[in-house]
DNA sequence: CCGTATCCACAACGATACTG
DNA sequence: CAGTATCGTTGTGGATACGG
């Protein structure tokens, strides 16, 4: 593969158009992305993510508002029956399109950082199938790196 | 989806047994997120990291001395026919298989951050398919969060 | 249960200068 | 080309205490 040349191709390249570094700037650090994780396993609650994810409060607490403010999360009230009113942090259509990345980091951590795979996997809810991420074309074929170049938009 | 419900099915969880946790300790700062996303465009001499990351030399050459000790990035001396020796950061397979990750994210920056799209994307060589990452069923069927529970392993 | 307020430690990073 | 050295600043996060 001569990504390089495909690169050098591309002429100049502007650090500050890349999605990547727009990304980072959004959820670039290690406690928003082990608050999405929690949020994808479907944690609501300021008490669950500050447990869950061992951070104290005020981390949580900040980092939370970063993400409602992303448009990655959003801050709803809501009452059960007899209860008083609660506060929930729910996964927005932005902060679900996250759930690729997500994904793939763990399931790059299971196969390459445990010793005997990950705690937990997804399985499709009836089928019992296990999901797992993987990069294809549009034909549907599965791709690695090799065999690919980059193309400018 | 009752994400919630499942979650608490598996009882007590353990932070530090997650994979993503594990993941973020190895590559979890923004620079590193970077120079892997480089090292994928086929980048690999460190000068080039530098400019095209935007780091300075000090950042950059502590976090490829992460990513080498990490087995993500292996350093290799080379030399051209003429030209004295050089060295080069290339990636193992341990770091090509963060692609699906990284393609994701930058996938995710595309859609959700960047006014009219990516300024780049990855096309397979011969046939110039767009490739995209997904989460699948085994059986091949793509899959939201929705309609998708934990189980332990 | 859901946070805020302070203080402190350390990690991450940029700027700059310098070396083989 | 491929780094190292030093400095200063900001970001990140832990500990603790406190309030609606």
């Amino acid at each position: 593969m001569r990504r390089e040349g495909a690169l050098a191709d591309l002429g100049s390249w502007q650090p500050t158009r890349c999605s990547l570094a727009l990304a980072m700037d959004v959820i670039g650090t290690k406690s928003a992305f082990l608050l999405l994780r929690e949020a994808i396993y479907g944690t609501t609650r300021f008490d669950d993510f500050v447990r869950r994810v061992g951070i104290t409060e005020a981390v949580a607490a900040g980092r939370l508002k970063e993400l409602v403010e992303a448009g990655i999360l959003a801050k709803q009230p809501y009452r059960e029956p007899g209860q008083r009113t609660r506060s929930e942090y729910v996964l927005t259509e932005k902060g679900e399109a996250l759930f690729p990345a997500m994904l793939a980091l763990i399931q790059w951590g299971d196969e390459y950082l445990q010793p005997d795979g990950g705690p937990v996997e997804f399985v499709a809810d009836e089928t019992e199938a296990e999901v797992r991420v993987d990069v294809r074309t549009d034909q549907g074929d599965r791709v690695g790196l090799d065999g690919l170049r980059l193309r400018r938009r």
